[in-house]
DNA sequence: ACCCGTGTTCGCTG
DNA sequence: TCAGCGAACACGGG
């Protein structure tokens, strides 16, 4: 398995995109006709030709190339799915299931790796990436932006989906997936179970702690691993050998916290949570 | 062979 | 009208 997005990942993505893109410019563009370039197709991406990288930025899973165009400002949207990423190849170096590549003025091929293709690319014109509404409707970033407890504790008290669903709803923390949800509520000792809008407000302070901690103990584990590599190849439970998290497909381990009990695996909106039945509450 | 999956969107339901 | 839920998407890996 590769990288599959979470805040982390695409953060890696951000970053390496931002050192091998930010001053090139773009000499050429090509793309299959995947779901990944609808509605509009691989012609799109035309409009990026002879334009110069700005900056990389992006908020929760959603990244955006800004670039300076022949006719002004363009942004290039990429939201990476399940199994998407960006890898930087020699050019004419074959890379299975590329769905585009740019290729850049020092002779280097930056790469939109998807199998699954659940990712999205989208030109955006004048760069207006705030008013796509795959960004609009998304919380301020964690990360970049910090949580503000109040904030997330009006958007949990608002709705009567347990704790772990509501988590995975982009405009109650943007960037927040699968795992960081299931690390946050660990390290929030808040079991997963739990009626979003019950929670009391020093709850919702430690669940915002929760998540950043989560976060950057995980972009920690990323740099130690060197995923910030010349190829952008991020690795991950099985490829880096050891899983990274406290309890993420930890079924049956002891858990880190208590010694006592053993991490459980149970199923919410078909989704793996894991949890430790005697810490979390 | 069969099952599972770190994300999002769609259509149905109450 | 709308929150919530399950299916669908498409493919590789265990």
């Amino acid at each position: 398995m590769g990288p599959m997005p979470e805040l982390p990942e695409v953060e890696v993505a951000r970053l390496n995109l931002s050192r091998w893109a930010t001053g090139r410019r773009v000499a050429t563009v090509e793309a299959e006709a995947t779901r990944v370039l609808r509605p509009a197709g691989p012609r799109a991406l035309s409009a990026l030709v002879g334009a110069q990288v700005v900056s990389v930025d992006r908020t929760g899973k959603a990244l955006l190339v800004r670039l300076a165009g022949r006719r002004g400002a363009v942004g290039l949207y990429s939201h990476l799915g399940m199994t998407g990423k960006w890898v930087r190849r020699a050019a004419g170096e074959p890379t299975p299931h590329s769905r585009a590549r740019l290729a850049l003025d020092d002779g280097k091929v930056l790469h939109y790796v998807d199998p699954r293709m659940f990712g999205r690319l989208l030109v955006v014109p004048r760069a207006r990436f705030e008013a796509l509404p795959a960004v609009s409707q998304l919380s301020p970033d964690p990360l970049r932006d910090g949580i503000d407890a109040a904030r997330l504790g009006q958007r949990l008290v608002a709705t009567r989906r347990a704790v772990k669903v509501a988590l995975l709803d982009q405009k109650v923390l943007a960037g927040v997936g699968n795992i960081q949800a299931a690390e946050a509520l660990f390290r929030a000792r808040i079991d997963p179970r739990r009626l979003a809008a019950d929670l009391t407000r020093g709850e919702v302070v430690r669940l915002a702690e929760g998540v950043l901690g989560s976060v950057r103990r995980t972009l920690e584990a990323f740099r130690a691993e060197g995923v910030l590599s010349d190829e952008g190849e991020v690795t991950y439970v099985e490829e880096g050998g050891d899983n990274p998290f406290l309890v993420y497909d930890r079924e049956g381990e002891a858990c880190p916290r208590c010694r006592r009990a053993r991490i459980e695996r149970i199923v919410q909106s078909g989704r793996s949570t894991f949890l430790c039945p005697r810490c979390q509450r």
